[in-house]
DNA sequence: CTTGACCCTCCAGTGACTGTAAGGATCAGA
DNA sequence: TCTGATCCTTACAGTCACTGGAGGGTCAAG
C-alpha cells in the first residue's frame, strides 16, 4: 500500500506519517523498487492507534509508551492505566487554567460598554489589574 | 533600570523581555554607555500589560493589537470587546475539546482493572475503537 | 509524448519562548 | 589590585508536532 492510501485510511497526512517515521515512532516500512514506502495492515493498525491516541491529547512521547505497552504482551494494565490517569490529571489542569482565563476575560468584557467611546475596562484591567486609573505597585523598589 | 530589575518587577524573564523586543512587540529601549538596556516606568507598564494579557491566554498577535488599542486614545471600546469575546470563544472551544478528551480517557480508564494482568480496555480502545481483536475496517478498499 | 497525480528527500517555518555558549561590564570583598 | 559573582550582550539551537515548499523521480491515462 502506498503512503497516500494509508493517509486516507488513517486520517493522517502523508507528511505526518513520514514525520512519525522520522522521529522513530514508527518502524521503517518496506520499500518498493521505486523507493516508495510499502505499508501492510500491521503498519496501518499501528498508525490508527497513534492517530486515536493523539486525538485524545496524548503527547507523542506518551503515544510511544502506549505503543510499547500495546506491543508488549507481558505488560500489566496498571502501567497503562496510570499513564492514562496522569493524562487525565493534565487535561484537567489545562481545563481549570482555561476556565480561570475565561472567567477573568468575561468579567472584563461584561464591564465594557463595547461602543464607539474609548473608555474600556478591559484595557484598564490589563494595564493595572485593579481599579481604573490605579498605578501599578511594583514588588521591588524601582531602581534608577 | 536594568533588564533584571524589570524582569523582577514584571514577572517576565529577561530573556522573554528581549524576545518581545526582537519580535517588535516592544519598542527598543534606550541604551546606556555600556550598551545595557535602560528601562523607564512607561516600558515597565507596557510589559506588565503584556504579561497580564499573556496570562489570560491572548496570543502575542492579540497582545500587539491590544497594546495598539491601549495606546490609541481614539479607539472604540467595541474593538477591544470584540477581540476579547473572540478570545473567550476560542478558550471555550479549547475547553470543550479537552472535556471531550477527558471523558473518553476516563471512560477507558474506568474499564481497565489496573492490575498486573495484561488485558487492558484502554489499549483495546486505542487500537480499534471497538472490540478487542477486531480488525479495523478501512474506509477505502485496501490497495496492496 | 505529455499531463497530472502521485511519490521521494531535504530544508525552513510555526508560537512563544528556553537553553547554551562565549564573551564584556560591574561590583563587593580580601 | 585581584578575584569571583553577578549582571549584561549577541547569536544560535532546541522545544512540540507538525506543515509548507522546493526540486526532483514515477506512473497511469489520454
Amino acid at each position: 500500500m502506498n503512503i497516500g492510501t494509508v493517509a486516507e485510511i488513517t486520517g493522517l497526512s502523508a507528511k505526518t506519517i513520514r514525520y512519525y517515521e522520522s522521529v522513530g515512532l514508527m518502524p521503517q516500512p518496506a520499500r518498493r523498487a521505486n523507493n516508495y514506502r510499502d505499508y501492510g495492515t500491521a503498519e496501518v493498525e499501528t498508525l490508527r492507534f497513534v492517530q486515536r491516541s493523539r486525538r485524545l491529547g496524548f503527547s507523542l512521547e506518551d503515544v510511544a509508551n502506549l505503543l510499547a505497552l500495546w506491543q508488549n504482551k507481558e505488560r500489566s494494565s496498571a502501567d497503562v492505566k496510570s499513564l492514562a490517569l496522569r493524562h487525565v490529571t493534565e487535561i484537567e489542569r489545562r481545563i481549570r487554567e482555561l476556565e480561570a482565563m475565561r472567567s477573568v476575560v468575561i468579567d472584563l468584557a461584561e464591564r465594557c460598554h463595547g461602543d464607539d467611546r474609548p473608555e474600556c475596562p478591559i484595557l484598564e484591567g490589563l494595564a493595572a489589574g485593579g481599579a481604573p486609573g490605579t498605578a501599578p505597585k511594583p514588588r521591588g523598589a524601582a531602581k534608577e
